[in-house]
DNA sequence: TTTTGAGTTGTTCGA
DNA sequence: GTCGAACAACTCAAA
């Protein structure tokens, strides 16, 4: 059975039925179609996923796969460039309709305009939805046209337009495919998983697919949300959504969940409780605006927004990356978040600014470093949130955190793990020190040390950097850069100088 | 064009 | 122990 026009859906971070405006409108088109899902093992930089990026690709696929079968389609799996599989389609289908959700990434962006070429030489029909974010990103402009860069007045902004439109219903029965003849590669041969076991971590924290996103979010309504407000910078507990992950492959389109928490506010009469589903909706605005960002500002995933920063001093050194890495710096809080992240593929959003903050102000490398490693290292790792978070942090991004906000995790410690148990979790060999103590452990008694078996130095190490130290020479640096009045790198060095005696 | 108000998540110091 | 101010200066966005 061949057709003469069928629908092709180009797949990418939208990998659901439910709320999917490319998919149901091929759907309703009522012609063959096929579901297409391409992966580009050549990419390199940020258009290549992370370890356990991947690792969530391949179930996501795998279980978006089981629900195209049930409803009566398959997903087709190619290998290669975006367009040049579609450009390959197009000569068995050549009267093919393309669909497509907009896609806010550089990459995308890319494959979007070469699409855009491909149809226009093949004269073929091309459909493209917005999906991925509450609003399309170009119609969201100041007075004066142009993008915002600062939040407040985009989350105006963004609350007038959106429409409480109920999201699409999840489609349950699609047109099969045109032919039988139509080729896929099995999913196993992108090799997504890695081949040593270490995602058993991440294996009992999480559910990749459609449906795995759902209990998340139903999970989440019942009881976390309401708490949210207080309680979503406590790492010790789990008061967070854990969407990220689902977002970011498209598991759970933004306006659903826009949707939920918005009926799930109207159900519920506590003001405290309304105060916690705001909160998570100005959560989720901030997830469009990262998306909105990276739309207009595609060279913020390398450079800083604010472009004068490139010459911003950071010191260009490997050995204290690696101990951040590592999670051994000496501080508790920053080595907790840092081994979750290497053990379950996450870390809590308040320890990721700890975490952010620590290198980028005591330790003075460079956001991207940091960026990369999240990349590299997160199950959830989203190019824009990455991207806003580290520049954020590093003060040269959309609405930066000024210079002089530099987080204490001592400080941080006692604030967001008050018991440290969070601590006690992911730096075992402090499990015994009391909790006056585990923020700070160099400054505990000998003789507690030796209680708790703690040897600094040896069982957990001694500070990296005297933070009050580092927190001055940060703002000196800053404050430097700032003025521009010495030549930033010399003035810099001798500053170094100084450091080298703590 | 000019002016005005405002700006996610912090820390420290001194009263 | 608690609280408010200072930390700098700049850019954005709207009036």
């Amino acid at each position: 059975m061949t057709s003469s026009s069928p629908s092709i859906v180009l797949f990418q971070t939208d990998l659901r039925l439910a709320d999917n405006p490319a998919l149901s409108a091929a759907v309703r088109r009522g012609q063959p179609l096929i579901c297409l899902y391409v992966w580009d093992p050549k990419a390199t930089g940020y258009g290549m996923p992370g370890a356990a990026s991947r690792w969530w690709l391949h179930h996501s696929l795998q279980s978006f796969s089981d629900h195209l079968q049930a409803a009566g389609n398959d997903l087709t799996i190619r290998i290669g460039k975006t367009v040049e599989v579609l450009s390959h389609l197009l000569r068995d289908f050549p009267k093919s309709h393309i669909f497509w959700n907009q896609s806010c990434e550089p990459d995308g962006q890319e494959i979007e305009r070469d699409l855009l070429t491909l149809l226009e030489a093949e004269k073929v029909e091309g459909h493209r939805f917005y999906g991925n974010t509450l609003v399309a990103p170009s119609t969201i402009l100041t007075q004066t046209h142009n993008p915002y860069r600062v939040f407040t007045p985009f989350w105006k902004r963004l609350q007038a337009m959106l429409r409480s439109s109920p999201p699409l219903p999840a489609v349950r029965k699609i047109p099969p495919q045109p032919s039988a003849s139509l080729k896929s590669v099995p999913l196993d041969s992108l090799q997504l998983l890695p081949t040593i076991h270490w995602t058993q971590g991440i294996h009992k924290s999480w559910t990749p697919g459609e449906k795995g996103a759902q209990t998340a979010l139903r999970k989440f309504l019942r009881a976390p949300a309401k708490v949210y407000a207080m309680d979503r910078d406590r790492p010790d507990l789990p008061h967070t959504s854990r969407m990220s992950p689902h977002l970011h492959f498209g598991e759970m389109s933004p306006g659903k969940l826009w949707n939920a928490v918005q009926q799930a506010k109207q159900k519920n009469r506590k003001a405290q409780d309304k105060k916690s589903y705001d909160a998570y909706l100005r959560q989720i605005a901030w997830r469009e605006f990262a998306q909105y960002l990276l739309f207009h500002f595609p060279y913020t995933v390398h450079e800083p927004l604010y472009t004068d920063y490139q010459a911003f001093p950071w010191r260009n050194e490997t050995d204290s990356l690696r101990t951040w890495q590592q999670g051994l710096t000496g501080f508790p809080i920053v080595d907790a978040g840092m081994r979750e992240l290497w053990h379950t593929g996450w870390m809590h959003n308040r320890v990721r600014m700890i975490t952010a903050s620590f290198l980028t102000k005591d330790l003075l490398l460079p956001w991207q470093k940091g960026a990369t490693w999240f990349w590299d290292t997160l199950v959830d790792a989203d190019l824009a949130n990455n991207t806003l978070g580290w520049q954020w942090v590093a003060g040269c991004g959309a609405d930066a955190s000024p210079f002089f906000r530099i987080f204490n995790p001592i400080t941080q410690g006692i604030k967001f793990d008050p018991d440290g148990r969070y601590v006690r979790k992911w730096v075992p060999e402090l499990a015994d020190l009391p909790s006056p103590w585990i923020h700070h452990p160099w400054e505990t008694p000998p003789l507690v040390l030796a209680e708790a078996n703690i040897s600094l130095g040896e069982t957990y190490p001694q500070p990296m950097i005297a933070h009050a130290a580092a927190r001055n020479r940060a703002l000196l640096a800053y404050r430097q850069f700032k003025k521009g009045k010495s030549s930033p790198s010399s003035s810099f060095s001798k500053e170094q100088g100084t450091m080298a005696c703590l």
